[in-house]
DNA sequence: AAGTAGACATACTACTGAGTATGTTGTCAA
DNA sequence: TTGACAACATACTCAGTAGTATGTCTACTT
């Protein structure tokens, strides 16, 4: 287990109580797999060799259990970039090193991140019922905020003459899609190492910061 | 009625008899709404304005009726690149060029590119009846083929010395994640004329291509 | 040793939604 | 004018699934 892995697993723990953590794990695989809507409680249970009086113990319905596995995969996102988030340097370093860490985390909490845009896209048609819809509201303010630290450290960069992009709303879209992109296609491999993740990371930050008119980055590629 | 819009529906009448049309455009709409899972046969009846009858007697299944909303889609994206592809040009410019096909596509045509992501991305798991099955791999095929379009492009234009990237896979992943983007975030404003698409479809395309290391179109943005 | 509560499993209920069987209406050919 | 068929609507069936009610076992307290 490398120390990312730990440091994750003790994120989980401190956000849940402990013997939630697995049934969240093996929710996040199924709502990743199937998607929200087609998982059933028992495909859970089954992924964890239990029944549904495992999972109905903790949680009040699968909306529920839905809810606390996006909610957790924004807790990782926020504590990844929270280093970079902090440093003393010129807005653009800041920039390329959240995005790298946002990536990352898209990496390595996958299935976690695939609930979350799950969450905020699809908009959970369906879950209507009144906290719920508070409940999924919450999040997506959680998805807002998230967006908005980017976004400030992207305006200064911008002041700062060190990217330029048109439609700033549509800039930061691009940017995330680009950085959350591994959601989708990334599988680990066989013997995969943190510096192979790592590798990945930084093609998909390098995309994206050269898209955003990074001209460092993008002159350190074309060297 | 754009001249655009006339094409499009006019490739809709050629691929499905006329009176299925109507029902394949609600359909997508509430697939881009609600996702297939979430989305019934009566969501696109009541769509529709009529029941279930109409659909099912045009359309085997669920599955049968996404399919063909994807297949269009599909059909759509070919149509929309085709001219650009058979360009007399450097590379490097048939490329911006599909690009900017491609993305122009996904906004006009939205609802059934979303069905086309769901299909290929979510794999359908749920509709493993041995022709459906058949159908989505073939339709995996078709967005493979596509792909490969691009690949072809992207690999002449990096001959060239044109554009520089890491893992080619990844750099079309990241690509398409760029150039597909507005069809999760993509809403038609009122009042909005096609020259507002073009804008929207343009920066989409330079965000993409300047990630790709194209110099010309990452010098024209800091210009 | 008995009681209690947490952590589940088992066995139900109730409902939603896909698919079907059949009815109805308009149109058009002969 | 009549039958035949396309284009639906209506009224069902039936399977899957969320949620519940209740049972069981273990650990820990007193």
């Amino acid at each position: 287990m490398t120390a990312n892995a730990s440091a994750q697993s003790n994120l989980e723990r401190s956000l849940v109580e402990e013997g939630q953590v697995e049934i969240l794990r093996m929710a996040a695989q199924c709502f990743m797999d199937r998607g929200f809507a087609s998982t059933s409680i028992d495909d859970v249970a089954r992924r964890l060799g239990s029944t549904k009086g495992r999972i109905y113990h903790f949680f009040a319905s699968k909306a529920d259990l839905f809810f606390a596995v996006a909610e957790v995969g924004m807790e990782f996102n926020y504590a990844a970039i929270d280093a970079s988030l902090k440093r003393e340097a010129p807005a653009i370093e800041r920039l390329r090193d959240m995005a790298f860490a946002h990536c990352m985390s898209m990496i390595e909490t996958q299935a976690y991140q695939h609930s979350v845009w799950q969450g905020v896209e699809i908009h959970l048609r369906g879950s209507t019922t009144p906290e719920q819809r508070e409940r999924l509201n919450a999040l997506i303010e959680s998805r807002d905020r998230y967006s908005a630290l980017f976004k400030a450290v992207m305006e200064e960069a911008a002041r700062d003459g060190n990217i330029h992009y048109g439609d700033p709303s549509i800039a930061r879209q691009l940017m995330f899609m680009a950085l959350n992109s591994p959601i989708f296609w990334y599988k680990p491999r066989p013997g995969e190492t943190a510096q192979d993740r790592r590798r990945i990371a930084q093609q998909c930050t390098d995309y994206a910061l050269a898209g955003l008119g990074d001209s460092a980055t993008a002159n350190r590629l074309n060297a």
